[in-house]
DNA sequence: ATTTTCTCCTGCATGC
DNA sequence: TGCATGCAGGAGAAAA
């Protein structure tokens, strides 16, 4: 499930093909979450000058020779199953290939999409989906502060959802799946289910922080294990190995031993610590106002 | 206006 | 062996 650290760790991986010439593009009739454009083809001729990212879409910045503005903008979300694969002019096109792009150093870029949660699309066409995205978590603005700020300053009551869902909200903060918002709420010993307003500033505080460091540590493992497995695999390498809440229910709590427990929030499965996270029903008594 | 449920889609695990 | 069922989830749309 490519969170922000799989999509950073996609991005970092397309550095092979920065300079070079698209010589050929072919896609599947396949739907995705958007239809595809009919206009791929305008990118041949076209390099690639930069890869940004934003939230968990890619941006894939192409230039006419010579020039020195982009020409077009390639946007990419890898949805659930979505994956970017570098492989060669004579690999055969898998099941669920959806989008191939040639390059001139031989290089073929295949967007791989079982599920076809994802998109491929011209960034010009987006902005209704990039323009309401909140802030990067990993930027300094996003803060204990920040997450207290957007609990309490919504146009009338506060936010009383729970927490779980509240950093899941991409037009709040981006970037943060169901993985990750596990993992961060047990690391800062916070029951998922906890209304977002009983939360003090010390308790945001700590959340933000856990949140920006299991965020920066996956994109570490991520980089590390890139170059083990090969390009076009999203199942290996990964962080699977250190996660301490998630698709860890039954299984024993790392700190006290306790089974974990499961509960759906949010229409999603959220694995928490009954004991190391337990739930609040009562107001703060300090810090408010 | 806000919050919950539904929906898209396929692969995999489970159960009869 | 095979088929039905359920679950997984990013995120917008629809419903509550």
């Amino acid at each position: 499930m490519p969170e922000l650290p799989e999509v950073e760790t996609t991005k970092t991986s397309l550095a092979p093909l920065l300079g070079h010439t698209i010589t050929w593009v072919n896609t599947s009739q396949k739907r995705l979450r958007e239809p595809l454009p009919d206009t791929l083809d305008t990118l041949v001729g076209l390099s690639l000058g930069q890869v940004r990212r934003r939230a968990k879409y890619l941006l894939l910045d192409f230039y006419q020779p010579h020039s020195h503005a982009p020409d077009k903008t390639l946007l990419i979300h890898l949805g659930m199953s979505g994956s970017l694969g570098q492989f060669t002019k004579s690999t055969p096109i898998r099941k669920h290939d959806h989008v191939m792009i040639g390059f001139d150093n031989d290089i073929t870029l295949h967007y791989h999409d079982p599920r076809r949660f994802g998109m491929v699309m011209w960034a010009k066409d987006a902005s209704s989906y990039l323009d309401k995205l909140g802030i990067e978590p990993l930027e300094e603005g996003f803060d204990g502060e920040y997450l207290y700020n957007r609990i309490w300053q919504t146009p009338k009551r506060p936010i009383t959802r729970p927490i779980k869902s509240v950093i899941m909200e991409q037009k709040i903060v981006v970037g943060v799946g169901n993985i990750y918002a596990a993992e961060s709420l047990f690391l800062s010993g916070i029951h998922p289910a906890t209304p977002a307003n009983l939360l003090n500033q010390e308790q945001l505080n700590h959340l933000a922080a856990h949140i920006k460091a299991i965020l920066t540590k996956a994109i570490e493992v991520g980089g590390s294990t890139l170059k083990d497995f090969s390009v076009g695999d999203n199942q290996t390498g990964y962080f699977q190995q250190t996660l301490l809440a998630y698709g860890r229910a039954g299984n024993p709590c790392t700190i006290c031993h306790l089974p974990l427990e499961t509960m759906q929030i949010s229409g999603r499965a959220s694995v928490f610590c009954p004991s190391c996270q337990p739930l609040i029903t009562t107001p703060p008594i300090s810090l408010k106002n």
